[in-house]
DNA sequence: TGCACGATGAAC
DNA sequence: TTCATCGTGCAC
């Protein structure tokens, strides 16, 4: 009994997903304990046609998990020292995931989470859990104990400017005045 | 003179 | 992505 949230909730469109993840906690249990953050920020990746997507280029070893089931974790190595969690949305064959940006510190987590690259090391996520059903009791979204009224705000992603008109989208997602979401 | 902030480059 | 460093510009 872990509480995760189902495949269901993964299994719809990108941004609804990306939405619905504002306020979710992101739960790792780990051998050092359960180490717990609140999703305040998050990014809709949406499939091939978007230019900013790993997805873009259509499946590679890297991507194979992106093109895989929802409800499944994609974390990759980012400029060689970073990581980053996304989570797989839509059916399998799609291409699209949701980047968790940052997290408000809930329990057992050390240092910074505002960012995708510290929210992963605080959280003790590498590659190691590419791949992962977030459906399992290691890795998973649960909601959280105290839902309460959120305020959704959007703008364009961070570092995807190569992506042209892409780029300039709103698929960014945060709650508005949350002091941990990120400067980019 | 010194601080804050933006731009820049390096890390693999 | 993140950090350290360097430069500009403003304030004191």
């Amino acid at each position: 009994m872990s509480a995760a949230l189902e495949r269901g909730f993964y299994d719809r469109a990108t941004v609804e997903v990306a939405r619905a993840m504002l306020g979710t906690h992101l739960v790792h249990a780990g051998s050092t304990g359960e180490r717990v953050g609140r999703i305040v920020e998050t990014e809709a990746y949406i499939g091939p046609q978007d230019q900013a997507s790993h997805s873009r280029r259509g499946v590679t070893p890297r991507t194979r998990i992106m093109f895989g089931p929802p409800g499944h974790a994609y974390i990759y190595l980012i400029y060689g020292r970073y990581h980053c969690m996304n989570v797989v949305t839509e059916a399998a064959g799609h291409g699209a995931a949701v980047l968790i940006r940052a997290l408000e510190p809930v329990s057992n987590l050390d240092g910074r989470t505002n960012g995708p690259g510290l929210l992963c090391l605080a959280m003790d996520l590498d590659r190691r859990l590419n791949g992962e059903d977030l459906t399992g009791e290691r890795l998973f979204l649960r909601a959280p104990p105290l839902p309460g009224r959120i305020s959704i705000a959007r703008g364009p992603r961070i570092g995807v400017d190569y992506a042209g008109a892409w780029a300039r989208r709103h698929l960014r997602f945060y709650l508005r005045g949350n002091p941990f979401v990120s400067k980019g």
